[in-house]
DNA sequence: GTAATAATAGGAATTATTACTATTTATATT
DNA sequence: AATATAAATAGTAATAATTCCTATTATTAC
């Protein structure tokens, strides 16, 4: 269980569980995958990990300040980026009477690896 | 494949794939589910409706202006809203140097109508 | 030291989706 | 109209991520 949290903690790459998984076996080579969900379930419910759904898998991610994310469609990164998220929950409680909590922005787009912007000048 | 558009243009509950399903069949009694898949990905490819991953399912949706969800935690509702998405591509473009196709928004929370703000007053 | 509690491995079950194959339907060609 | 060609379909098997279940092993309480 510190095992993983560890391992979370280790990265800023926002690990999937079968990552955790791999990483974790290295440790204690007769880990199971359940084991891995089971304590990462529980890592997210005491709030010392975040979750996020990148497509169909689930990431982890120890960085718990609200945040969002640029998704690079070429080379797959999620880079983690602030935003002006509180104008936004200001906006739609102001337009749509709606409470909002928590804003989940995933922008998807062409990170500054593959520099398009020079290609095009 | 008509009907499937159809059925997916006949709402704007973004329906699921299975939903979907359950339509089709009242239709078309002897439909499976491979085609309701088949045809759906035909139409988002043909950018005849939009896909959104809602959890771990997909929905599909026949607006296809760029508009985001806010999803009510209390009774699963998405409901469409149009924010300023191209004001946050500009911002990424100059903070991060990220060139930003799409803004997919998910603002979690409370809808109105579940009228916490009344009990709050 | 024994009872009660929690954590684990390992595998089976579930859910959404995709892939495969044989068959049907539609379209085009002579 | 008869036949070749292509497209669409039903039905089922396969896959992938995740959860659930059970017997076993630690850990703590008394």
């Amino acid at each position: 269980m510190e095992t993983i949290k560890g391992i979370v903690y280790s990265t800023n790459s926002h690990p999937t569980a079968d990552w955790v998984f791999g990483q974790a076996k290295k440790k204690l080579p007769n880990i199971s995958l359940g084991t891995v969900y089971r304590n990462l379930k529980r890592l997210s419910k005491k709030g010392n990990v975040r979750t996020i759904q990148d497509g169909t898998v689930m990431r982890y991610d120890w960085n718990r300040e609200t945040h969002d994310h640029l998704k690079c469609k070429v080379c797959g990164d999620l880079i983690d980026v602030r935003l002006l998220d509180e104008d936004i929950k200001k906006t739609v409680m102001k337009k749509y009477n709606f409470e909002a909590d928590e804003v989940e922005m995933t922008i998807i787009g062409t990170c500054n690896k593959h520099n398009t912007i020079m290609e095009k000048k």
